[in-house]
DNA sequence: CAAGAATATGAAAGCGTTTTTATGATAAGA
DNA sequence: TCTTATCATAAAAACGCTTTCATATTCTTG
């Protein structure tokens, strides 16, 4: 039924070798061997099969990309985000296969011969054991978006520390005095990042930080939605509010206008990820941009090249930062 | 290197034969040897071999999970949702492989022997020739979210059109009669059919439609903004809006609050999908929601329960249908 | 207790490739 | 003309598994 290198060596009248290397241009064929081989090849619509090749040759074809898990804390713009930068980068004939680390009891089907290379799009501390388990496997992984302290892991990260500089430095510029802040998910890495940089600006400017100004959202909406509301309860409230991402952005300016207040009059917001909606919420929102496609993108590249041997991966194991953006829009009033 | 079931065989001390048969459960097998090879190869973390495995059994433990395109005209949570959908089910020896039909060159690599079936999320009748081709292939195949008028293809839709009709039908419930709508993507099945029930409402209750009121956008946030500007040129505005997604609803929410108009006092807006963030807008945006998560997990269902032999394709060539449902929240206002 | 039936295991073939090794044909050198 | 080097192709082995067919062992039963 199917059509393999033994149908086409029948008819080209010469062995299932030749043709094998007539397929992959193996420089000993003569050329016009070849040719005839491969017009026959086409007329028969041959597709070689995955599974007899990956066997002899120990690859797969096949490359994972992870997240720390589909269900929850990863807002779905992320996730396209990502997606849409490694497909963009990996050929045709690669399998992409994507799943969420919490979707797995245990690792014994994160095999070598089962993913040539594996993309994991971190968010929390608790992948260690995964990245452990894939390294051990040998199988070449590179971790996008978490700083990961071992130095035998290839990293490619958007620096969140800065980006939420950014954002309070911005602030601070607009006279901005009394600025809170609503953090991400608890044991997240880009949560303490994100807070480190928002206060470290601060602290350079010397500007007070109040504790009732620190709250902990989860990252959704609704997070942002209740926060806000506890914040509108305050004696002192801030005049500027930082969110640890948009969604909570979202949700806490919503909370604000349903206590009949106005952005940004009453209060100035800054969100993290700009993720689509940002720029059509009202007010647009001011956010940091982070670079997730080409985060991506980057990262599908270092891992093919690796796959291919056209480098070690030795020769990316320099963490490498990919620059936030402050994109300023309509969220943010002058005070003063 | 990595463990055979060879390896499990010499310490066990029986043929790998007997190895294969313990692992895959076979009957024949005394319980006492096959409790004794269980355990040896969990002690050696064995993992069989995918490739050797497929090219033997003919299968390859992976499922396809293809959109129309995964840069165009797909909203991140559409797009999400349908991911959650398949992965809820899907069993973690699967492979879940994600592609956009529009980064194929040509088709030779969607072959049976890499697919044991594939899910479609389809959007376009461009998507035919693709389907065709698998289903020349002899792969299985579902098709979610558009309706192909093949019967020989399974089927599981939402109810477009039955969902607009809702909309449109509860705008009149309201007492509204200058209704407006701007439609999805040209040549989009959808785009179609939420117009089509979307006017059949009207008609059948006898609520006249101008031509100015149909404007054709693209499902993106940008063309509700301008589709909305456009409409509120008119000398005689509608005073209610059918968008045919929530993306485009909340531009020209937006587009109408830039004109400095409130929702819904000055136009009433209903959406179509129900994305997450819908119910974070201001005023939160009524809408028709559309379950892709339950779609894909019983397109998912199915498509296993055919690889696996339970059922035949032909079980399930009825169209299936499942039903949308009018989220009701705060902007849409009762005229008079 | 012998003989056939039932049960448990093993040997070998085969899946479709790639790769290593062998062989035949042609060209070059003496 | 004969040997040797070069080139093009073929034969065979290997990858790790499943499955068919054969064989050894144990169990029935008259």
């Amino acid at each position: 039924m199917t059509v393999t290198i033994k149908d086409i060596a029948k008819l080209a009248n010469v062995s299932h070798t030749t043709v094998s290397r007539a397929l992959n241009n193996s420089p000993f064929i003569k050329e016009k061997t070849k040719q005839n081989i491969l017009s026959i090849a086409k007329q028969l619509n041959y597709s070689p099969n995955v599974h007899a090749r990956g066997l002899v040759s120990q690859k797969s074809f096949t490359i994972g990309l992870f997240f720390t898990s589909l269900t929850e804390g990863t807002s779905s713009s992320f996730f396209v985000d990502a997606l849409k930068g490694v497909n963009s980068v990996i050929t045709e004939n690669y399998h992409l296969v994507v799943r969420g680390i919490d979707d797995f009891h245990d690792y014994t089907t994160i095999h070598k011969q089962r993913y040539d290379g594996i993309l994991l799009m971190s968010q929390s501390e608790h992948d260690e054991a995964f990245i452990h388990h894939v390294k051990k496997q040998g199988i070449p992984i590179i971790v996008l978006n978490r700083r990961v302290e071992s130095n035998q892991v290839m990293n490619i990260l958007a620096d969140d520390g800065e980006g939420a500089y950014q954002a309070a430095h911005y602030f601070i510029q607009q006279g901005h005095k009394q600025i809170a802040i609503i953090e991400g998910k608890e044991g997240f890495k880009s949560t303490q990042e994100r807070k480190a940089g928002f206060l470290q600006a601060l602290i350079d400017h010397h500007v007070p930080m109040k504790k009732e100004y620190m709250i902990t959202g989860d990252y959704h909406m609704k997070s942002g939605y209740e926060s806000m509301e506890a914040l509108l309860t305050l004696d002192d409230p801030p005049t500027a509010l930082f969110c640890s991402n948009d969604d909570m952005a979202i949700g806490a300016m919503n909370a604000l206008f349903a206590k009949g207040k106005r952005c940004p009059d009453d209060l100035s917001i800054i969100g993290f990820d700009d993720i689509s909606f940002s720029s059509y919420t009202t007010p647009a929102l001011t956010t940091v941009k982070k670079p997730i496609e080409k985060m991506c993108a980057l990262g599908a590249e270092a891992i093919l090249s690796v796959i291919n041997g056209e480098k070690q991966e030795e020769d990316h194991m320099e963490k490498v930062y990919v620059h936030t953006e402050l994109m300023i829009r309509d969220s943010v009033k002058k005070v003063q």
